[in-house]
DNA sequence: CGACTTTGACCCGCGC
DNA sequence: GCGCGGGTCAAAGTCG
């Protein structure tokens, strides 16, 4: 909060501050020094002492009151000028929903146009660029993404006054403002304490079940096994190709498990060839029909680094705790089944180039990063079926390669062409200072009592990263609390204009970037929640809704009360103000499988607050 | 006693 | 068709 606050080019305050210099620099010229006059505690004490008694020298008096009228004067003079710079924020603000608002039109006709094509053409283009690794998270060509970045260019040259710095300024400022507003949300917010309401949890019904897409065979629900597979397997294979998709988080853990929010139920364990280390498996209890699974097993290089992979999306009110998690894996899988897989190589140079979005250096493996790229253990990753995107959270903070990866495997079978793209890694990494949160906070999560990494200039964040996450977890949130209050954590102009990159290169993205979003700034972004709009992302955008209609709570973790113990990642749960459900519904959207419950499986949502059995 | 874990058996898909 | 391996089931055991 208040180390950052003289920093410049962090984002953040700087933003506004340099609006302000640069709308008026005159007022500011000719009253600064009246300013630090005023400011002055002599000056204040004198007043006092000359206040309460009798006028008796004139001239001091005289001068004080010049200088009392001059500073009131000025602070008038401030507060308009205070005014003007609102009105136009909130001009720029309106000027960039606008803006958002033809974006993202654009975006959804390709989008459409792109579906009808998809369905002939997907395959053979994945087929013919299977050697290179893709950074597009949907099922839109790259001829259609270019061809939405130009007209997202155009449009964007017509509102730009023909100034490409003042958009993006003004883009900062859309955000900055509602970064802004958002931190000072939260400090009133402190530790979560509301429970969120099952009442309002369950406002938010499914409409769709999360097996549409999710095609993982529930197998302990009321109804048997095979007559759900059989009820959902005609419109599974309608949507999509039966991939269920994973997504596998490797993260440094001394415990056997790591503490995710959720509940977990062992129900098998088997020695995985290859790995000496036998493979848990688990299965979600919070609801009896939770169809989400996650197997757990040590990694056969480092048996330290703990390897859970989640399948399947909660369709019941997740802990807070949990919700974190949830909604990171829905996303991540949401890009795996909605298509991460085409791209050509004419979108690749727009996202390689260095994309920055809030901090998030998204950046492609071609063959020159190839060692970028996590391969899993070999035993998780040949799922054939299965495509997996990997969170790896495992990287070595010293060193500049991504701090985390998301790897899909979609068919790890060296010696065929994969249908899909081998690999799809995301690197979020960050070398500037100004672009951290991902990083620290996700290396927050992993490094645990690891060695700090020198990338960042913050101390701040160093701090955070000789913490041991799960087992501090109260210590972390605040710390986590103080981190996000010390950094303001505000977009730059290269920010922003990166994230429009990259949101152009593919809308399917902005579902993942919700939450990834969403998970840093969820409970901070009450007020300024309707503003955000399409944008980042609808996704996000409700997320801030709902992140408005669902207060923190943390009386209902259950991590702390679970019987798991295990690395926490709950150190994640407190910046997602929602329920479990809208967690990860929120982080999806509705067209996609893994976003919302459909069918059978489901027990009424209402009905899932309760635990297991 | 209920909840959870363990563990051998079983099922099923895939490759040969 | 067969074998292999991943995934799941369910009875038995364990724990609080």
């Amino acid at each position: 909060m208040e180390c950052d606050s003289g920093r410049s080019g962090d984002g953040d305050g700087g933003v506004l501050k340099e609006e302000k210099r640069s709308d008026d620099e005159t007022h500011h010229h000719h009253h600064h020094q009246e300013e630090t006059i005023v400011e002055e505690p002599p000056i204040d004490s004198t007043e006092k002492s000359i206040e309460t008694r009798p006028i008796t020298s004139s001239p001091k008096n005289a001068k004080i009151d010049d200088q009392l009228e001059t500073t009131k004067a000025q602070m008038s003079e401030v507060r308009e000028e205070n005014q003007r710079l609102k009105m136009h924020l909130s001009k720029i603000m309106t000027e960039y929903r606008a803006l958002e608002m033809q974006f993202h039109n654009m975006v959804k006709q390709e989008t459409k146009k792109n579906n009808v094509d998809h369905n002939d053409n997907a395959h053979e283009e994945i087929m013919a660029e299977s050697d290179l690794v893709s950074l597009s998270l949907g099922r839109v060509p790259s001829s259609n993404i270019m061809k939405i970045e130009e007209k997202v260019s155009k449009v964007s040259k017509l509102a730009l006054d023909n100034d490409d710095e003042e958009f993006k300024q003004e883009l900062a400022l859309g955000l900055d403002c509602k970064f802004e507003t958002s931190k000072s949300g939260s400090t009133t917010e402190g530790l979560p304490n509301q429970n969120p309401s099952p009442i309002n949890s369950c406002e938010v019904v499914p409409t769709k079940d999360e097996e549409t897409g999710v095609t993982w065979p529930p197998s302990k629900t009321p109804i048997s096994n095979k007559t759900v597979r059989d009820a959902t397997e005609d419109e599974v294979s309608q949507q999509t190709p039966a991939k269920k998709a994973r997504v596998c988080v490797r993260a440094r853990c001394d415990t056997p498990t790591m503490n995710d929010g959720c509940q977990w139920r062992k129900y098998g364990q088997k020695i995985a060839k290859g790995n000496p280390c036998p493979r848990a498996y688990y299965r979600c209890t919070v609801a009896p029909s939770c169809p989400v699974r996650k197997q757990v097993q040590r990694c056969v290089d480092d048996m330290s680094i703990l390897i859970t992979t989640y399948e399947g999306t909660h369709n019941h009110t997740l802990p807070l705790s949990a919700t974190a998690m949830a909604s990171t894996t829905s996303a991540a899988a949401s890009m795996l089944l909605s298509g991460s897989s085409t791209s050509q190589s004419g979108t690749i140079p727009s996202t390689q180039t260095n994309n920055n979005l809030h901090g998030l250096n998204f950046y492609l493996p071609d063959g020159s990063k190839s060692n970028q790229l996590y391969l899993s253990n070999p035993a998780l990753s040949s799922q054939h079926s299965h495509p997996t995107i990997t969170l790896d959270l495992t990287t070595n903070p010293s060193s500049s390669s991504p701090f985390v990866r998301f790897n899909s495997n979609y068919n790890n079978n060296n010696n065929q062409l994969p249908r899909y793209p081998s690999s799809t890694s995301l690197s979020f990494s960050s070398p500037e200072s100004n672009t951290m949160h991902w990083n620290s906070f996700l290396n927050y999560a992993t490094t645990q009592n690891q060695q700090p990494y020198n990338n960042n200039r913050n101390p701040n964040i160093n701090n955070l990263n000789t913490l041991n996450f799960g087992r501090q977890q109260n210590t972390m949130e605040n710390i986590y609390q103080t981190y996000m209050q010390k950094n303001n954590g505000l977009p730059t102009d290269s920010t922003i204009t990166a994230a429009t990159k990259a949101i152009t290169a593919d809308p399917t993205f902005q579902s993942a970037l919700a939450a990834a979003l969403s998970t840093l700034i969820g409970n901070n972004t009450q007020q300024q929640g309707n503003h955000q709009n399409q944008s980042v992302g609808e996704n996000l955008s409700q997320k801030m809704k709902w992140a408005e209609m669902f207060p923190v709570s943390s009386s209902s973790l259950p991590s702390s009360s679970s019987k798991v113990i295990g690395c926490a990642s709950s150190f994640l749960n407190k910046t997602v103000p929602v329920n479990s459900q809208t967690a990860s519904l929120m982080s999806l959207p509705p067209s996609l499988p893994f976003s919302t419950t459909k069918s059978a499986s489901a027990s009424p949502p209402g009905n899932n607050n309760d635990n297991s059995n």
